[in-house]
DNA sequence: ACCATGCAATTGGTTGGACCATTGATCCAT
DNA sequence: ATGGATCAATGGTCCAACCAATTGCATGGT
């Protein structure tokens, strides 16, 4: 590494001295998400700038996700923030096709099994009864709407995920999620999707609670298989009716 | 899913129809990284918006890595951007600097696993011997250099993941790379950092010739394994340094 | 008393115009 | 041709006003 690290001084930083000092702000007076933070105008008063440039500071952390801004209402934290944080912004080139949807799916199958295991090992009693009750949750929605309990299946997953003791999971997942979710607005053609995979949300549970993590991670890659396999049925169907 | 996906219409999104309107500007004109994008100025005249609005839009590009604003000379493109594009800010609670570490390693591990597995059922032979090139050159820059060789031994592991046929695994663990060396920059007191994991290259790689993906695996979580435990001797060095 | 309607203050979103700071090219004198 | 001064282009900041959504209060009807 040749290229020593001097990165050219900055006579023009407001924006992060903005955000450094706002940062400061919420540590020191203890906000956490769902906190309201100072009125733009106040903040500009205060930190003597100008309003736009408060704007586009706030812009910056709301674009990483940190805060809301709710119009007529105020500002909002929506994740905890700290002095030293490192951000990385991460862009995804997905497409709404079959493979793209294929790919997320992998690299869900890889995140998941890592996760469930970390969780089995590390989740204490109180987060392993949060992971239950969304587990119950979601079974009754289950069996009381024929099987669309797509919701609440998804935050038995992110109650796992929490678990963990790695947030970069539950970022990672969400991410991947999303992904999934684009192509999933309009249902497409297969019927009874995620029928398959419900069985496994309680047996990935139980070998949680029983502190096997292989035994976790194993369920959780029948979960997964049960998930590619309803894939590959409907890309199979949609074929056949596209040659028809 | 009792909640339908029915967005609030937004009377007022000026900053996203903006980006979307210049997304598709780069696409239509087919900018490159690299290339120059309209003036600040210009835009605002041609979208019919403030220039202050285009300013708060461009600046949410600014925060994702997208662009790079240079004053007095313009804004040029930083990425590859098209219309669909997922965009995740990871965000590490930093002021720990060895667990941020040891989080980003548990994703790497997850992703690595998964990444070598996949390029075992799917290289060709000739992203095989490129691999294998790879693979040499990491080895004669280890010999030669006295243990430095964390550049080649980069692409060594880039070149395996571009070999997984999914996309996803080589911007994802990437983004864990950048992310490990941004802690790394100030070397934190583990010589010989990186010794223990050299034997390992050349077992993933004779694994993955050999189409063996679980015994692949096997040898990158090794691999991971010897990164993880170097980490922990330094962490332990400088704890025991501290309360000397 | 209670509830609904509507007014008014608060707050984020947008606008237009001005000026500052940096950069890069142009032009001029040597 | 070279070196330096000048100037236009461009992003960064500021200001003052207005728009739009939200919230809470006050007023009035039941």
């Amino acid at each position: 590494m040749s290229q020593v690290r001097l990165p050219p001084i900055q006579t023009t930083a407001r924006d992060d001295a903005v955000l450094a000092a706002l940062a400061g702000f919420v540590q020191q007076e203890g906000l956490k998400p769902g906190d309201k933070l100072p009125t733009e105008r106040i903040l500009a008063e205060r930190l003597k700038v100008s309003r736009n440039t408060v704007r586009e500071a706030l812009t910056r952390w709301e674009g990483l996700g940190l805060v809301e801004r709710l119009q007529g209402s105020g500002t909002f934290l929506k994740a905890a923030v700290s002095p030293h944080m490192l951000h990385m912004p991460l862009t995804l080139a997905g497409g709404n096709d079959f493979a793209s949807l294929m790919q997320t799916l992998e690299v869900r199958r890889a995140l998941e099994a890592e996760a469930v295991a970390l969780c089995a090992v590390r989740t204490g009693p109180q987060e392993l009864s949060f992971i239950q009750r969304k587990l119950e949750v979601m079974e009754e929605a289950f069996h009381s709407r024929a099987g669309m309990s797509s919701e609440e299946d998804w935050e038995f997953h992110q109650a796992i995920y929490r678990a963990s003791g790695n947030p970069l999971f539950e970022q990672l997942i969400a991410a991947m999620h999303e992904m999934f979710h684009r192509f999933w607005e309009h249902p497409l053609g297969v019927r009874d999707f995620g029928h398959a995979s419900f069985p496994y949300h309680r047996t990935i549970y139980e070998r949680i609670a029983a502190r096997d993590a292989e035994g976790a991670r194993a369920e959780a890659l029948k979960l997964i298989a049960t998930v590619e396999a309803d894939l590959r049925r409907g890309e199979a169907a949609r074929n056949q009716a596209r040659h028809a």
